[in-house]
DNA sequence: TTAATAGTGTCTATAAGACAATATATA
DNA sequence: TATATATTGTCTTATAGACACTATTAA
C-alpha cells in the first residue's frame, strides 16, 4: 500500500465472490426424525458443472451488496437479513483456467422455505462436507463447501443457532433439531435443553402466547436468543490475577 | 464465476496483502514484570502517516508468497515459519483515495528478538488495540491493527501460545509471561499452569536437560506443546445421544 | 387412560478457582 | 540459612453428563 506508482501500472487479478448457501433440507429417510445439511447448488446451461453462486465484484460495490445481490439474480432468492461469513481468499494461480482470479468465498445459511423458489438443487452434504452424491463442482468449490460446512459445524457446537435458521421466538425441540440435522447427530434433550438455557430468554410469539402446542403432547415455551456478550463466552478464560479486568 | 465473457471484458481491482505484525516488547515502566503487546509501523520516506506492510499482489503469486516477499523486503525481517492469518477483506470505496482497492490483511505474531533488525518501529497497543501514541496510520491499517489485535487476545485465551511466539522448549513461567504480556493483565500462576498442562507435553532443551534454571530459584521443566487435537478442543461440545459419535 | 411431547430433580464425575504448603535451586 | 522461584495438595464451588421422574396436553 506504501507505492507512489499509479495504480493502474500493476497488474489486477479478476475478483470474484462465491457462496456457499448452507440449509437444513427437511428429513429424507436417514436418520429418521433429523433433517440434512444440505448446499445450492447453481446448473448453469453453459457450464459442464455445477456452481455456487457468485460473480466478479464490480467497482464501486462492496463485497457485502456483490453477496446479496448474486443471490438474488443467480439463485434467485432473498437473502433477508442473513449475514455472508468471510470463509477465505482462494488464490491458487489455477484455480481458473481462464485467468488470473481470486475468490472470495463465503457461507451464509437461510431456511430452507426460503430456498424452494429457486432453480437451484439443494444437495446434502456428508459428515465431511462433500456431497452426498459425489458430484464434481466447477473451480475449487467442492473445498469452499468443505469448508463452510466445517466452520459452520463448529459454531453450531458453540452456541444457540448462530446462523438464524430457525425463526424466533422457538422452542427448544426446534432449537435442538436444527441443531442436531446440522450436526448431522442426535443430541441429549436434557443436557442440551441446560445448555442452551443460558444463552436464551423467555419469549412470546406474535399472539402473545408463551407456549405453543404443534398437536399432541405438552406445549413447549418459546424463546429468544438473548443478545450475545460475546463470542467467547462459552469458552474458557484464563483466571486474571488480583482484580485486573 | 459461471460467467462465458472474457476475464479482461470486466474491471478489476487492486488488490493489496497488508499485515499486521505483532510481538510482545520487552516490558516498559507499566505493570512491572509484563511484556506490552506491540505492532510493527513502517514510515516510508514518501508518506505522511506510518504504515503496515502491504504491497499490491502480483500475478502467479499467491498471498503467503506475497505476505512473507513483503516482511522481507519492505519490513526487512525473516518471518521463518510463522503463520500468516487472514482477519479479513477490507473493501470499503472510498479507503484509498488513488482508486479502487482491496486490502486482504492479515496477523502475524514474531517474537521481539527477530523484529529488532527491522528498520520500522514496534508500537504499543491498548486494551482497545489502539495504538498507545494515539497515533493514526494511513488508510484503514488502524482498524485492522484492531481487528488483528482483537482476534490474538481472543485466541491466547483458548491455547497455549498459539502464535508461535516462545520458542520450544519453554517453562510453563515463559509461557505465562507471554500470555500475560498479550493479553494486558496478570495470570494466576497455579490456575494457568493447571490449565496449560492438558496441551503440553515434557520435554527436554538441546542440552538433554528436562529442566532449566535462571539464575536463582528451583528449575522450571521444559514443555513443548501437544500437536493439538483439534482448535475446538477447549470448548464445550453439544452431547451426542447414543453411541453416535 | 393412554400416548406423546416437554421439562426437572438429582446423583456422579470432573474441572475451575483459590489458598497454602512443599520442593529445589542460588547466594 | 535466607531468598527466590517452581510445583502440588486440597478445599470449595460450579458445571457436565446421565438417568429417571414429573408435567401437560390431545385423542
Amino acid at each position: 500500500m506504501s507505492s507512489v506508482k499509479r495504480l493502474s501500472e500493476f497488474p489486477r487479478p479478476s475478483v470474484a465472490v462465491d457462496i456457499a448457501v448452507l440449509t437444513v433440507a427437511p428429513a429424507q429417510a436417514t436418520l429418521a426424525d433429523v433433517g440434512e445439511l444440505s448446499v445450492l447448488v447453481l446448473r448453469p446451461d453453459h457450464e459442464l458443472r455445477g456452481v455456487l453462486p457468485g460473480r466478479f465484484i464490480r467497482e464501486r460495490q462492496t463485497i457485502a451488496e456483490t453477496v446479496k445481490e448474486v443471490l438474488e439474480t443467480k439463485a434467485r432468492l432473498d437473502p433477508g437479513d442473513a449475514v455472508p461469513r468471510l470463509l477465505r481468499v482462494f488464490d491458487d494461480p489455477d484455480r481458473d483456467e481462464r485467468g488470473w482470479t481470486l475468490s472470495i468465498a463465503h457461507a451464509l445459511a437461510l431456511p430452507a422455505d426460503r430456498l424452494w423458489a429457486s432453480a437451484a438443487d439443494i444437495v446434502p452434504v456428508d459428515r465431511s462436507g462433500d456431497l452426498v452424491t459425489g458430484e464434481q463442482l466447477g473451480y475449487d468449490h467442492n473445498e469452499i463447501v468443505r469448508e463452510a460446512v466445517t466452520v459452520m459445524r463448529d459454531r453450531y457446537e458453540t452456541a444457540p443457532d448462530p446462523y438464524d435458521l430457525v425463526e424466533e421466538p422457538f422452542t427448544l425441540s426446534e432449537l435442538r433439531r436444527v441443531h442436531e440435522a446440522v450436526l448431522g447427530a442426535r443430541l441429549r434433550k436434557d443436557t442440551f435443553n441446560r445448555r442452551m438455557a443460558d444463552h436464551l430468554d423467555e419469549a412470546r410469539d406474535e399472539a402473545g402466547r408463551t407456549s405453543v402446542r404443534q398437536s399432541v403432547g405438552r406445549p413447549a415455551r418459546l424463546y429468544v436468543k438473548r443478545p450475545d456478550r460475546s463470542y467467547t463466552d462459552t469458552r474458557w478464560r484464563l483466571p486474571r490475577a488480583d482484580g485486573s479486568s
